[in-house]
DNA sequence: TTGTACGCGTTATCAG
DNA sequence: CTGATAACGCGTACAA
């Protein structure tokens, strides 16, 4: 017999009265409350979440899609948990290591209700095909989706870029190399979009050469320095697609006693820690404001009451590189 | 109706036979099978875990216990996320901001049933507190606990510390800071034992002076480096909690133009991306194993077969900043 | 303010 | 190989 049951012996109440007092219900005389609380404490009774899930048909949890936890991501992800803690929901994470049948099981999830919502950091399965789990509850995307009916909260990183690049421009840098993250991910795009547009207005040429590609941690911006520096033209700047990429040039331009900035110029993006720490010029991205829009979307559509989404902009962070 | 009763109904099989199906029995007629396949397919089947947790009493999750998601802590945490997803748990994160209401929500969901097991990464409640909550399933912590039954997987940091400390008396720097993280955890204890044991063996002077608390990420690095070359005598070497910490000394020094190792040298601890790309001479950690312990542990109470702990050992990596 | 009766979607134990 | 029946632990109309 389940303490439940037990409670409802002891107590000689209905399991519509325990119900009520275990939930709070404003709806019991005192006495009796006091009477089955007593009793509950006694018998040390903890409900039982499966059977409360069941039976409302809620799981009070999110799933957060991503291929593996990394530096860049676990702001967004602490801001996250923590709007999404603040409406009563836990947040369950789905590391893929980029394999497509893992991603998959957390949207198989959403259909078998273990979870009510779902973040989507990263994704390797075709967004076609995960559109149709929209069907099975709500689900919001971090990263910019080129296909379905999946909303992203991310911003158009190509005006933050811009920034960035312009204020290179001021400086005097024109020899500048872009360094990207995913090579067809809307971001790279869009960034690749805004530098040319700059760059050609202004009479600038680009200089495609200088492109390097999935640079997303320090080493791959070492390793992407070397071989920048290694061309008969080297660049005398560079734009990167985060802090990290940023840090790992750096690094490798102080190991060659490269001036900087006179010699090289280096911008990061998102205007992390370590940005500040190594003195790196960025680009603010309000990360919190995102991360709790994201979770504001999924309440607005499983929750009762509605919630603002906070307004977003980038903005230029000027340290020693340039 | 759900949609298993509608296999029942439509394919004319009894609840059993349909459920046997569905969990792949091989106890079924190829013909049935074949039969509520095709039915199951045609009407969206899913099953619905929270009745299958309610059921068989299990939920096949496990609690993350943590203040904030930090980037000392991802490593261990992916690796315990993939040993847990390969052998069907998934992982749900409980951050409490160090708020201790929030932290015993994680155990209330042991008990609840909510998971089947539980992470300590950090804890701010009394160990002894949460000892009480072992009888509700397997918990286990990566930090060390002073109290209580909760077993941990962490090493002794001292022995690690040693490597360090050794490799700095050997390369000729005596004058030693040490920058801690939490005063009071088992590790500073134990780091600072080691420290001042071979110290005194060799009957060096230990600066207490030269002690520094709470530094945990990069800035707080640079902080203590200012604080400590502030110092009418500055030590000429430093030996690090953690490679951010490291990293942010480094950082701070390089600002100051000492030159480094000759004018400053720098230990780290764990030997991550960071000192690998800043050179920093560091403490190889052995997180992996210690992630993949800590899973087993719970694995080995809660699963069926039991699965062997890794072996465990400190090494140092010598690198530019000594 | 309390109780009745039913539903939530599965698994498990038998017996056949 | 299949089926009947009973758990699993709780929420909730509806009625009293």
């Amino acid at each position: 017999m389940s303490k439940f049951e037990q409670i409802m012996r002891l107590s000689g109440y209905s399991r519509a009265t325990v119900s009520r007092v275990i939930n709070n219900s404003p709806n019991v005389n005192e006495e009796t409350r006091e009477k089955i609380l007593q009793i509950m404490k006694q018998l040390d009774y903890a409900p039982n979440r499966n059977a409360v899930a069941l039976s409302k048909g809620r799981t009070q949890q999110i799933g957060i899609v991503i291929a593996v936890l990394h530096e860049t991501t676990i702001s967004f992800l602490n801001h996250f948990i923590q709007a999404a803690l603040g409406c009563g929901f836990q947040t369950i994470i789905y590391t893929s290591q980029g394999d497509k049948e893992k991603e998959l099981q957390a949207f198989e999830d959403l259909r078998s209700k273990r979870v009510d919502g779902l973040l989507i950091m990263t994704c390797v399965n075709d967004p076609g095909k995960l559109s149709a789990y929209c069907r099975y509850g709500p689900i919001i995307s971090w990263q910019r989706m080129r296909a379905g009916q999946i909303p992203s909260v991310a911003m158009d990183q190509g005006e933050g870029y811009r920034l960035g690049l312009e204020h290179l421009l001021a400086k005097g840098f024109t020899r500048i190399a872009n360094v990207f993250g995913r090579p067809n991910s809307l971001n790279t795009k869009s960034r690749r979009l805004a530098f040319e547009a700059v760059m050609e207005q202004r009479g600038l040429p680009v200089r495609h050469d200088w492109y390097r590609y999935e640079v997303y941690g320090m080493l791959d911006g070492e390793q992407a320095w070397r071989s920048l520096a290694a061309m008969n033209e080297a660049p005398e700047a560079v734009l990167c697609a985060n802090d990290y990429a940023a840090a790992g040039i750096l690094n490798e331009a102080r190991r060659q006693n490269l001036a900087i900035p006179q010699q090289l110029a280096i911008v990061g993006f998102d205007d992390t820690e370590l940005s500040a720490s190594l003195g790196i010029t960025t680009i603010h991205n309000p990360i919190k404001e995102q991360a709790q829009n994201a979770f504001y979307w999924i309440w607005n559509i499983i929750g009762d009451e509605s919630l603002e989404p906070s307004p977003l902009n980038f903005q230029l962070v000027e340290r020693q590189t340039t």
